[in-house]
DNA sequence: CAGTGTGAAGAGGTTCACAGCG
DNA sequence: CGCTGTGAACCTCTTCACACTG
């Protein structure tokens, strides 16, 4: 609990530090240096240190960090020392490949529930869900805890449905629809448009094919 | 053309301006502002022209900005005015709603190839491809004018299938993989870990149900 | 006179470099 | 003696505020 707040580039590093010390341990080392960690993912050891410095005292000077209490920390911090609930919206293929995703699990996550509009799919199963229709997204929610949702619908109703998951009592959405969301504040949105990524790295390709 | 480089943050939020540009259009729209743009978007009006400034000047003082000439010059300091080839690794869940998604197209991408290292897979049809042998994409990409991939294979092949890519001439890599990827300086890559997305979120969260 | 384009000012983030500790 | 943690310096990015123009 930093008294300054802390920068959310930052927040925004720490799970790939917390992937990077999960690989590390299961490659069977125990401790590590902000300079292998940088070496590894592409960052200095320097930022590692400062950023790591927001929240704590993690390592030993001379020595680096113990890897299994460094990676309790990071998940203490990043509230991963529960498993979130989260709704997934939208069951067409997207959905299905992040509702047969195993893994999100071990990282802190569990889609507890699906839903879509299309009647045809209302009732029918992806993966281990029965596919809800979205006209009970809200009261179903309402009674639940759950805080965070996947949204993988099409842009022209992504806001509409955004709205309910806001009104439903959802703080954090992951976005995958191609729109930029209008939220209160309060609640956080992470986009994922692979069209987005690719553009960003065209910029940088040279013209001749 | 721009003589000064420009900061990739700068590049990164030109599809996101670009993305907002089509969506416009489609609502029939032909003329915008930055202050427009700046609501829609969730960022401040002064940066939106700043962020232009580094390429040319593209509006109209008093009147703001032409949504089509704008789109038009977007699409070209992206390289987006041709269409770009992409192979495809990978052929799970998260591989085929890729290969499905109607929408690459028009936002200048076009999967060409798909590849898998599962035998029970190869030469079965995803979509509108045939998965061909992942032993063979280096001397099939070699021949070809493709420059971009899309990684969708287990974290644990991530990088040996990386080192393929980059032999094969690959030049810019949208990781799904949740790993971090090491490559050749003039090779880009972009990383979509939802986990990693999530857990940016959870920091904010508040702690009570 | 509305809205762009832009130097200048202000924030924010990264890197340096080294004291300090195991 | 190696590596952390951290002020200070440096650099980058954002915001301000206004001259300018259609």
């Amino acid at each position: 609990m930093p008294s300054h707040p802390v920068p959310d580039i930052v927040v925004g590093r720490l799970p790939v530090y917390l992937r990077a010390l999960t690989a590390m341990t299961q490659e069977g080392k125990v401790i590590t240096s902000s300079q292998e960690l940088a070496t590894r993912l592409g960052f200095t050891s320097a930022q590692i240190r400062k950023d790591l410095s927001h929240f704590g005292e993690f390592g030993k000077q001379g020595l680096g960090y113990n890897i299994p209490f460094l990676s309790e920390q990071l998940r203490h911090i990043l509230k991963l020392d529960r498993i979130w609930g989260v709704v997934l919206v939208g069951a067409g293929d997207l959905g299905r490949a992040l509702a047969n995703f195993q893994g999100f699990q071990e990282r802190g996550f569990e889609i507890r529930i699906v839903f879509d509009s299309n009647p045809a799919k209302i009732g029918q199963s992806l993966g281990r869900f029965v596919i809800q229709d979205i006209d009970q997204l809200v009261p179903s929610l309402h009674e639940s805890d759950i805080r965070i949702a996947m949204l993988a619908v099409p842009a022209r109703v992504a806001q509409e449905v955004t709205g309910r998951l806001v009104e439903a009592g959802i703080r954090a959405i992951l976005n995958y629809a191609p729109t930029t969301l209008s939220v209160p504040s309060g609640v956080f949105v992470q986009n994922i448009d692979p069209a987005v990524h690719l553009q960003r790295m065209t910029y940088y390709l040279l013209e001749h094919d």
